[in-house]
DNA sequence: ATCGTCATAATTTTT
DNA sequence: TTATGACGAT
């Protein structure tokens, strides 16, 4: 057995890990450090050295990319495909699971999956129906709560009853949407895996049967695993199972929203005789940045503790820029991604990095004024389209009658005179009878409750949907939608709206077409092609933009940064308030978050990383004036180069200090009756200065521009 | 049924 | 500031 192939690539550690014997094995992976090469040499060991069967993995991950990725990778590594080996993301583990025992699971063997959206809509529905004012009961609230019980394990019917009126009515919503999703038999996302760990927890039968398959459980990103992924993994490796988990407890930025950083300690616990190896050489970044990025996260109480390194040096200090706005900061990184570019560099190497999304604008002009491409990552994804929801709702219609939601999203869409009365009328009789829409519809002809005029529209719609039932009956997948787009007016609809949007609107229709020629349907499962596609849609939203391959900067969250890495990162809005962010410095526990959100941020560049805050920045409308972030101050001196053209700030001066005259140093060799160059506006003579520090302004009567007040800072004059 | 106006709220996001 | 949703007017 040739084993050089997995061991040779990996350094000590990663081949202690790779090779253990069989058994619970925690690798605590910094970042950088070859995670994912890590769980892809196990695989190929356990399959080559331990002749394990491929069919004995069950490998998890969190995002369907990294899935694919892991598979590829393994594949690669073995030189053959590892048939048999489950690899997906949690979800899809549990639909797949759920599909091969609808009956044990107590569902409709073709139940269809909600996403946020459907699912939030949902809950907008039951809150109306329960005749709970929306603006008391957000169903934002509602569906937090409903999320937050369901990933804890948590039933309606096991909510005790606390006497808090606010818990009672949450209970009521979430017995009531629960109710219903089984009435029309849908799951959410959280549903898929509860269902699945009832489904396992009481049944000795099926459990065991999953025990002795999957002897080898593969995780990945284990310290963002919530409640419910964590018993599920327990309840699946049983006592004989060996599970392997890789994580870093330093970069779980997903708390929020029920991922337990508790569970990385808790595992040794829970899982026998756990070995634990740590990856601490990093081969991404350049000693500063880990330096830097080790001391920030050293302000974390209870790690688990890692200490990442290098052995290929230094590399350039860590840049740091006190912006005077948000624009300035803007103007900055623009100009340093043009002297990135101007020296060779490509403009994907580029990341510009922000705490919330708002912050992509002021880039986004500023990128444009320069004509530097940019794609800004994250908002709609493919499948998560008005459009293409539209589309899929047809669809769901012809696979389940009884989907409610899909009912309702498409009876007018496009519009065929069915308005909100007639709907809510369908929609009482449905509530009243506790039927779906559909029978509802159906029963409002037959007794004629419904206008004549409404009646023949609907009736209209319901044959429409049996009509086009049977029309694709026989049909290729991407025959049956081709075939639905024009049958529904969907395409026309588009078609003879002239503004841009439609036009979009009816590409992106054209685009599922292709999506679902180019699908590749398993027929392992007993699922028509439409129906896997219907799951894969919602499983799977797809990528946001599809023109990456234009040499482009990379614009995006931290939180969309994590796993990635770019060798010039810009780390934007490094301010208290921002980040970290308010809600979390008011919220205990969470600023620890916001620090490791921090460290993800720092870890992701590999050559030069490039922080700046702004002074003031505009916010909502209004200006805000905030100290640097708490983080800058955590990172050791020695490490930072400030970047400030031209001028010094002295911070031992007040601010009420900051009269109209500034000491002489501010304007380094700018002062009055000075003649300088400007880039744009050409030579001129200084005939004013005011401010200090980054707000030093100077007053300058340009030869063809005429006189102009600029801000020193960013003026980028040049004394002559 | 569609368009315009007003109020309101506003981290982070995958499945 | 802005996007979104609800509501009222054509």
């Amino acid at each position: 057995m040739d084993v050089s192939a997995i061991l040779d690539p990996l350094n000590d550690e990663q081949r202690e890990a790779t090779s253990a014997p069989p058994g619970n094995i925690l690798v605590l992976a910094g970042a950088g450090s070859g995670k994912t090469r890590v769980l892809v040499h196990r695989i190929a060991w356990l399959i080559q050295v331990e002749n394990v069967s491929a069919y004995g993995i069950l490998a998890v991950t969190f995002t369907n990319k990294a899935a694919q990725e892991m598979r590829q990778r393994t594949e690669s590594l073995l030189g053959i495909p590892a048939a048999g080996m489950w690899v997906g993301t949690f979800h899809g583990i549990c639909h797949r699971l759920l599909r091969q025992h609808w009956q044990e699971a107590g569902l409709p063997q073709s139940f269809q999956i909600l996403d946020s959206q459907d699912q939030q809509r949902m809950i907008k529905r039951i809150l109306k129906s329960l005749e709970l004012d929306e603006s008391k009961w957000p169903a934002k609230q509602a569906l937090w709560f409903i999320n937050g019980r369901k990933e804890e394990g948590v039933r309606a019917e096991h909510i005790p009853d606390n006497g808090d009126p606010v818990n009672r009515q949450l209970v009521r919503i979430y017995s009531a949407y629960q109710q219903t999703c089984m009435r029309l038999g849908v799951v959410d996302f959280a549903e898929l895996l509860l269902r699945t760990l009832e489904i396992l927890r009481d049944n000795e039968q099926l459990l065991t049967h999953y025990q002795n398959r999957f002897r080898h459980l593969l995780v990945d990103e284990f310290q963002d695993t919530n409640t419910i992924q964590y018993a599920l993994l327990r309840l699946l490796a049983g006592k004989h199972g060996s599970t392997f988990a890789v994580g870093d407890d330093d970069q779980s930025i997903y708390g929020w929203r029920g991922a337990r950083i508790e569970n990385i300690q808790q595992f040794s616990k829970d899982f026998a005789n756990t070995q634990i190896v740590r990856l601490e050489q990093n081969y991404r970044s350049s000693g500063n940045i880990l330096n830097a990025a080790n001391a920030l996260i050293d302000n974390n109480q209870g790690r688990l503790g890692k200490n990442l390194w290098t052995n290929s040096g230094n590399g350039a200090l860590l840049d740091l820029y006190a912006a005077y706005n948000e624009q300035d900061e803007a103007r900055f990184v623009a100009d340093r991604i043009q002297q990135w570019v101007n020296e060779g560099g490509k403009r994907t190497e580029v990341a510009v990095l922000y705490r919330s999304n708002a912050q992509s604008r002021i880039f986004e002009e500023t990128f444009i004024a320069a004509t530097i491409p940019y794609r800004v990552y994250g908002g709609l994804r493919f499948f998560e389209r008005a459009e293409i929801k539209d589309a899929l709702g047809y669809l769901r219609l012809c696979v389940n009658r009884n989907d409610d939601a899909s009912f309702e999203r498409v009876v007018n869409q496009p519009p065929r005179g069915i308005g909100e009365r007639t709907v809510e009328l369908i929609r009482q009789h449905a509530n009243a009878h506790s039927v779906s829409y559909w029978q509802a519809a159906t029963a409002c002809i037959e007794t004629q409750q419904l206008s004549s005029r409404a009646a023949t529209m609907v009736g209209g719609f319901l044959e429409l949907i049996e009509k086009l039932t049977k029309n694709i009956l026989d049909l290729q997948l991407y025959e049956q939608i081709d075939q639905l787009l024009h049958i529904s007016g969907l395409l026309d609809h588009h078609r003879n709206d002239k503004s841009e949007k439609a036009q979009s609107r009816k590409e992106n229709l054209e685009e599922l077409v292709s999506a679902a020629r180019a699908y590749e349907h398993n027929t392992e499962d007993e699922l028509s092609p439409l129906e896997a596609f219907l799951a894969h849609a919602a499983l799977e939203a797809g990528d946001g933009q599809a023109d990456a391959w234009e040499d482009c900067v990379q614009m995006m969250t931290l939180h969309s940064a994590k796993g990635l890495e770019f060798k010039l990162v810009f780390l934007c809005g490094l301010e208290e308030g921002l980040f970290p962010h308010q809600m979390s410095v008011e919220e205990p526990g969470r600023m620890e978050e916001e620090r490791r959100l921090c460290y993800v941020g720092i870890t992701r560049a590999e050559q030069q990383l490039v922080l700046s805050y702004a002074e003031s920045r505009r916010l909502y409308g209004k200006e805000n004036y905030s100290m640097p972030s708490r983080f800058i101050g955590e990172l050791p001196r020695d490490l930072l180069q400030e970047i400030r053209p031209q001028i010094m700030v002295k911070q031992s001066v007040p601010a009420t200090f900051q009269a109209s005259h500034a000491s002489p140093e501010d304007f380094n060799g700018i002062d009055i009756g000075r003649r300088v160059l400007h880039t744009k506006f050409g030579e001129g003579v200084v005939l004013n200065c005011e401010g200090r520090g980054s707000h030093a302004r100077v007053q300058v009567n340009f030869e063809s521009a005429g006189s102009k007040w600029l801000v020193l800072a960013y003026a980028n004059l040049q004394p002559l």
